[in-house]
DNA sequence: ATAACTATGTAACAACGTTCTATAGTCTGT
DNA sequence: ACAGACTATAGAACGTTGTTACATAGTTAT
């Protein structure tokens, strides 16, 4: 069967997902032990016991390397985002405030890889826009609830949610960098959140 | 005079500051055209007419020439925050923020290397600190001028020029990797400015 | 069973920051 | 003014990075 067509028609060989999963565990292994400067292609690679080729062979190179582990940040941070599940709309768009900060400083090797460039690259492919963009649909849904419930006043919630995200981020990035210049981050980052609901109130 | 010791007592000859002032003006002109990925050692230093040791003796290595343009974006983000004129507070207030997001816009290779790290570097000087303090500092005053205007309630300076400087970091940090998605960037930042002035508001 | 294709490992290449060394220049002390 | 020591310079070299080239082993399809 098959017309004598000599092409690849398919690749039908599953090239060893296993190996794939274990250079993908070795990534995330390598980037929280040394941080994003940590993460080569040759640490990597002896971390997964492989040759440095065969992150070219399953990932396409570095750049697949980073776009994996940025694709797991994203989906992590969506689910810090959509995790709340408390009745009160505006307890919960608080909480979820404060999960936002909570991935941040748990996980600050994935946060910088994901929002300042710790790994320089090009562009960032289309895969990974569509996870990040994920995240921020967890949060814009979490901005609906709010505005239905008359918490907040979001006649477009895209907007009031691109605020939010503007301010969350910018506290953690700065916290990050050691630039909160405040005695308490914890307590300026919830009076932050708080000027951010008032700011925002019907 | 002066007991014969042989040791170097004083390092008395300035090493040709004018070349020290090329090197400097070349490190800038190679972070402005071929942003943070471009400025290395050999670029600078051809870019100056010189070897690439001269970067080792006049600026101490990579550090210090990164050193040198950390302070130079420092200090101007400094002018662009304490260079309003505007008699009324709440005026002078919203127009710092917005001269914020601008030299942002208009320098982010220098906002790239000040806060996302685009040049990779394990600790800040402590030169660097201060006159990112000194930016700071101007943002803080424009609060206390505000407040004592009745523009805004700010009990602690500090404090609301902490929650100010994250809102709109955030906001042009989005805004440079291109994760702004709504419509109209420029709009939405006016509008996270709003939001701030009415949660902060007396 | 044979043939073609894929994946692998070793090695090599270009570019980077940094260090080493010989040379030339400048300042100091008499 | 002159001799001596010290500093800055230029060029090459070293270790590490991402990436590519090439020969080999393994797997699949006919």
């Amino acid at each position: 069967m098959m017309t004598g067509m000599t092409e690849p028609v398919r690749r039908s060989r599953t090239p060893s997902a296993d190996v794939e999963r274990e250079l993908c565990a070795a990534a995330e292994a390598v980037l929280v032990r040394e941080g994003p400067g940590g993460v080569t292609i040759r640490a990597v690679a002896a971390e997964a016991g492989i040759a440095p080729m065969g992150v070219y062979n399953r990932l396409g190179g570095k750049d697949g390397l980073v776009d994996v582990l940025l694709i797991k940040g994203f989906d992590r941070l969506r689910e810090a985002i959509e995790s709340g599940r408390e009745p009160d709309m505006a307890v919960r768009l608080r909480s979820c405030g404060m999960r936002y900060r909570e991935f941040a400083l748990a996980n600050p090797n994935f946060y910088a890889i994901m929002f300042e460039d710790a790994i320089p690259r090009e562009h960032d492919s289309d895969e990974v826009h569509e996870h990040a963009y994920g995240a921020f649909s967890a949060l814009v849904r979490n901005v609906e609830l709010a505005a239905a419930a008359g918490v907040i006043a979001a006649p477009e919630p895209v907007e009031a949610a691109q605020q939010i995200w503007s301010a969350v981020h910018g506290a953690v990035s700065l916290e990050l960098k050691g630039l909160v210049l405040t005695p308490d981050a914890a307590a300026t980052y919830r009076d932050i959140i708080e000027t951010l609901m008032r700011g925002l109130a019907p």
